[in-house]
DNA sequence: ACGCAATGTCGTATATTTGCGACATACTTC
DNA sequence: GAAGTATGTCGCAAATATACGACATTGCGT
């Protein structure tokens, strides 16, 4: 890229774009899932339950909490990782807008058909 | 990465996955919402109005239209292009499942709090 | 103190993304 | 048909992302 040009656009754009990186990687995808449905934030138990090796998966793992979209708390030698619910709900409600926003054009192009240019 | 693993996750994360990495350029999150705020589905003016060139610009409308998110349609000597509002509709409600999913866990970890491991 | 288990970090190799100039293509107009 | 304009494609350079083995660090138990 020569050069990464963010800095050009909106923080809204940014910060949507950042977050969508965040999601832009199943194994991420499947981190949060994980989280999710495991009541216990497990910790590097992560790493068992996928198909990658645990220093990948420590990898993903700093990322999402670089974003702070999940924490990580030492409990002794294991450390425990949550889901930022609060965060969560919050960029929901980003993207809810964003495609609220994109989808509220109206009738401008049809299932297949023309545009009215 | 020597390999992308992708093939190893659900449908429905790689799915998710692939969106999110469409919207995971501040440039991309742009050109959707240049699209939706126009009304006329404007061709290579795109280009005008963002800060990257032809050619960049060009590409991302290529990694768009190859996820049918957007359409391109040629009116003689410019192409058209238009949201598809109905699968950006369908991805919102994916986006949305997903959120949901992630936000419902209950009270596993408090905002700032110990997990109860 | 010693060893063990759980994590994170570093370095490295490879794949992908990003950005753009230079060309090729297609269509309109004269 | 020639000239001009709007687009897309190709090839290259630089930055990132991905994956993982090897090592460092930290805390637990004996």
């Amino acid at each position: 890229m020569t050069y990464a040009k963010t800095a050009a656009f909106t923080a809204d754009q940014q910060q949507l774009a950042r977050v969508a990186k965040a999601l832009a990687h199943p194994a991420r995808v499947a981190i949060i899932q994980l989280l999710a449905s495991k009541h216990t934030c497990i910790s590097g138990d992560i790493a068992a339950e996928l198909p990658l090796s645990r220093t990948t998966v420590s990898q993903h793992l700093q990322e999402l909490k670089a974003l702070d979209l999940i924490r990580g708390e030492i409990d002794g030698l294991t450390v425990c990782y949550c889901l930022n619910i609060e965060l969560l709900h919050q960029v929901h409600q980003q993207f809810t807008a964003f495609f609220i926003e994109a989808t509220a054009t109206g009738p401008v192009c049809g299932p297949e058909d023309a545009c009215a240019c």
